[in-house]
DNA sequence: CAACGCAGTCGAACCGGTTCGAGTCGCCGA
DNA sequence: TCGGCGACTCGAACCGGTTCGACTGCGTTG
């Protein structure tokens, strides 16, 4: 069942079945209804490779994200769902590529094989060899998370410094005075991804800026390394009195880590962090945090990188987003005195 | 760099690079190695279009999951990370298709246009018009999860039947006498969901087998909903002392609620389902479940799809599942007269 | 009435690979 | 010395689309 096939069976050639097809040229209504005919009769629909072959386009964009191995989180799914749903929108299809760095054979399937037009990049590094392997080729993508010199590059991204910077005025506001804050894995911070270490940054400073006391934590992504990172801050100073988290997966463990010290949320210790609405809203009491808009974010990386596929020469175009603090029900006023 | 410039640099003729590259015919050493420089030397790699297109093989499968709208679980994800790795370590590339069903135009990009040279089903109903139509084409797939009869087709499933019902005997056998199930959302059993078939079939048996008194309620994807379905279940019953839930996603919501109601868990009452291992460890106290091998169910759909991709008159074959209950902390013996 | 333009159609070339059949060459055994 | 065989290579056809240039009628215009 192929294009000739249907030339055949309508007694056209095959240029006209295309032209037909694709409106590229005026065809005759007669001709046009006949073929239509022929190409419903056999439900005729043109082969993806032959097309991707002969115009260059495959219809299709990489979602290249790191392997598992480290877990994946909710987020990321998010992430995931809502690019796929964008690229549906625009008639695009989404290939997937477990890929951390730019020599993987995964990644080098979709860019040296051209299986894909655009890429969208997740969990991108400070210094990330994808996005300045990409950018060197000028090959069209968009980055979700920005590199440590964003600047003349596409991309959509949360602000975590502010985010964590607003995490720590929301804590100090209510009194508090040590904090600790739990990121990502310490391989991961070392990795150099962006979101932990501008989070710390934000976290960092913020809390320098109003007096406060710290202590920083790296946390597996699992619930029993947050309930041990728990136990960690609480034995390093049993005076903390509110934690600060970019770790969505660990946050049952960290809330399981202080029931079992006899903390209680929100009376004798505060939680705020960086985490996706949904999974705030499943643990109790429910967490006040800055909302990740994870399918916001996903929807724009698609739609920045169909603009950039399309219009080859625009100019660089980003989106950062700072979702304000949800209030919930896990922070509250620094206790009366818990020395 | 296509071939042809390939072959000219070596001084050969597209024919021979193309052998040399896959070795398909003898080529000599000096010419193998000639031509590999070159291709080195200009970072080549063959066109996955022009390849596809000549040898009529994507290295390609599709993994049709339904559209969000309904939120993806927690379960779903682990299904897809495990489908791309095992997927990679096949040398095939993962296409996502967000389609519920057969007339889907994702559905029919996937496989009229070719796309694919196999496909994985997700979330798989009784009645399945994606899996019929598959089989009507004969076109090389497997389910995760099996229809009403999955007989000669291929598959890997949980045997929610049986799991449910095993949920159900731990229950009894700790003397509980007043037992809810909470399914996935109404429109989900309705739409005829098999893991909600399944589930709530085993769990009804088994609970009359046992002599159980029981209610059974439907429960939305989120944790206000199970928060409302736990209100709405000791308001009917208040004597209930135990529920088993299919629905990952509610759990958050279940525990607030039986927190809020009062109900301590264990000690006042058992909450057991059929869960991912990594959610079931994320509440307090952790989840006794029969923990969902996602991961490895992804792992087993790609390797039978690989051998029926590999050997196309290969006899169907099917894995069905049933992990035991892991034991964890959210059980224990009925209490001693709640009435 | 001749020239022109345009709608509609066709054949051929092309995209970048794979694969088949045939041809060349050197070496072997008869 | 000749036929034959195996190793190696090449040209051409093919996969299934798209697109360009050219051709045919027809109605308009000068």
């Amino acid at each position: 069942m192929n294009i000739g096939e249907i030339a055949k069976r309508a007694g056209v050639s095959r240029s006209t079945v295309s032209y037909a097809l694709s409106g590229k040229r005026p065809v005759s209504e007669d001709t046009r209804r006949k073929i239509q005919q022929v190409v419903d009769e056999l439900g005729y629909r043109p082969s993806a490779s032959a097309r991707a072959l002969a115009n260059g386009r495959t219809s299709t964009i990489g979602l290249v994200f790191p392997p598992a191995g480290n877990h994946y989180t909710g987020m990321q799914l998010d992430f995931i769902g809502s690019v796929v749903e964008a690229a549906a929108a625009f008639d695009y299809d989404v290939l997937l590529s477990p890929s951390g760095v730019d020599s993987d054979r995964s990644f080098q399937r979709l860019l040296g094989e051209r299986r894909v037009d655009g890429a969208i990049l997740m969990e991108i590094r400070l210094a990330d060899d994808r996005v300045d392997h990409l950018a060197e080729l000028d090959f069209p993508s968009v980055a979700i998370g920005r590199t440590a010199h964003p600047e003349g590059s596409w991309w959509v991204a949360l602000d975590h410094t502010a985010l964590a910077a607003a995490c720590v005025h929301h804590l100090a506001d209510l009194g508090h005075r040590r904090v600790a804050f739990v990121n990502r894995p310490e391989q991961l911070l070392r990795a150099g991804y962006e979101s932990a270490h501008r989070g710390l940054d934000g976290f960092t400073k913020a809390a320098a800026e109003r007096g406060l006391t710290v202590r920083t934590y790296c946390c597996g992504d699992d619930a029993a390394s947050g309930q041990g990172c728990v136990e960690r801050i609480l034995h390093d100073d049993p005076d903390t009195t509110a934690l600060v988290t970019l770790n969505e997966a660990a946050l049952g463990g960290l809330y399981r880590g202080l029931a079992q010290a006899g903390r209680h949320v929100p009376r004798d210790f505060s939680v705020t962090g960086v985490v996706a609405g949904r999974w705030a809203e499943t643990v109790t009491p429910r967490l006040t945090a800055a909302d990740v808009p994870a399918a916001e974010l996903g929807r724009l990386a698609v739609e920045l990188l169909v603009e950039r596929l399309d219009q080859p020469d625009a100019p660089p175009r980003h989106h950062l987003l700072t979702p304000p603090i949800s209030l919930r029900a896990s922070t509250g006023p620094a206790g009366v005195g818990t020395t």
